[in-house]
DNA sequence: ACCTGAACACCGTTCAAGT
DNA sequence: ACCTGAACACCGTTCAAGT
């Protein structure tokens, strides 16, 4: 037991954040780890394969982070949420753009939807809404992690104080206007008991 | 002048809808132009700046969309250019998906930004508050059109039409937290003067 | 001056040969 | 049973040769 899957990934993620998903070959991650060629197609059945696993282990590490938080308000839920998405692509930009280009692969955008569907539906909103929000938020989120990624992968440019704070901002204007929405439907349910 | 650069432009655009990016060659562009690969060469120096120019062009075509649409009001301006970036990705989603990966070739989000950022100056918020705002619809847009041409250039899945409703119920909030911060912002500018 | 075919160095992937 | 080198069909890019 000489070489591990998740040996490979890991060197893999590694290479692709030094120099770029454009620079890493077949041939370049064998020589890195030091192996042939033929061992990494007995452990990968292929560079897609590979590249589907780099997304996922990316990304799989957003549901620890989220785990850890720990928030018991939907709001706060889906808060830790967000920024455990952001801060990941922060951390490992080009593979963050790599997951976000395959996401049937890497599953970000479901998992995180669907977590963050649950915390709605348990705060009361209807499944429509709860969908709908749910929607936004990720595409916001998305957009947001991909253009920061995009920055930090850029050439030498410090993604900036700024980002963070803006950030803030515009999930800021989503969580008010769901708590808002939330306010008016419990109104309503009152009303109409 | 057998063959010019956006006729090779064209059919690259086509040939990236009907098969994905990763089946565009320069030889399958060649033989589907019916000439050879060094005329290529001399028409484009590099298949990565083919595909800027790819992007570019995709993304072109928002700003005209834009101009047309010639709305009077601020929110309307802003609301005009959101759709016409998401019409833009139903249209060509691989090409857009490609125009999102490539930014800095594509010009999309500095262009958009910049057209918005502009609305929202003139329509009286600061500089701090209009860059804040564009960024958050920016990325909010990005995102969503990022998401839908995934789907369409997914396995044989229509879009499907909540899609659209979901985008306006999302880009409606964003909208709305504008104009109740125009509101407050201008309430303060008037107790000051 | 412009186009062609062959060539170079690479790539993903596989196969036959070695231990 | 597992690893190695060579091989196949491709790719982006360039060069020398043809008209």
């Amino acid at each position: 037991m000489r070489l591990t899957r998740s040996q490979i990934i890991g060197t893999a993620i590694e290479l692709i954040e030094r120099d770029g998903v454009g620079a890493l070959s077949m041939r370049v991650l064998a020589t890195e780890l030091g192996c042939g060629i033929v061992p990494l197609y007995e452990r990968v059945p292929s560079k897609a394969a590979l590249l589907d696993r780099v997304a996922a282990a990316v990304m799989s590490e957003i549901e620890l982070a989220v785990r850890r938080a720990q928030q018991p308000a939907w709001n706060d839920r889906v808060r830790a949420q967000a920024r455990a998405f952001r801060d990941q692509g922060l951390a490992y930009p080009r593979c963050t753009v790599l997951a976000i280009g395959r996401p049937a692969a890497s599953g970000a955008p479901k998992a995180c939807g669907e977590q963050a569907l649950g915390a709605l539906c348990d705060a009361g909103f209807d499944g429509r809404d709860s969908a709908r929000i749910v929607r936004a938020i990720l595409a916001y989120v998305l957009g947001s992690a991909f253009r920061d990624a995009c920055e930090a992968s850029g050439p030498s440019r410090p993604p900036g104080e700024r980002n963070d704070e803006d950030f803030e901002f515009g999930l800021d204007h989503f969580l008010r206007a769901a708590e808002e929405l939330l306010a008016a439907q419990g109104g309503q349910q009152a009303r109409a008991s």
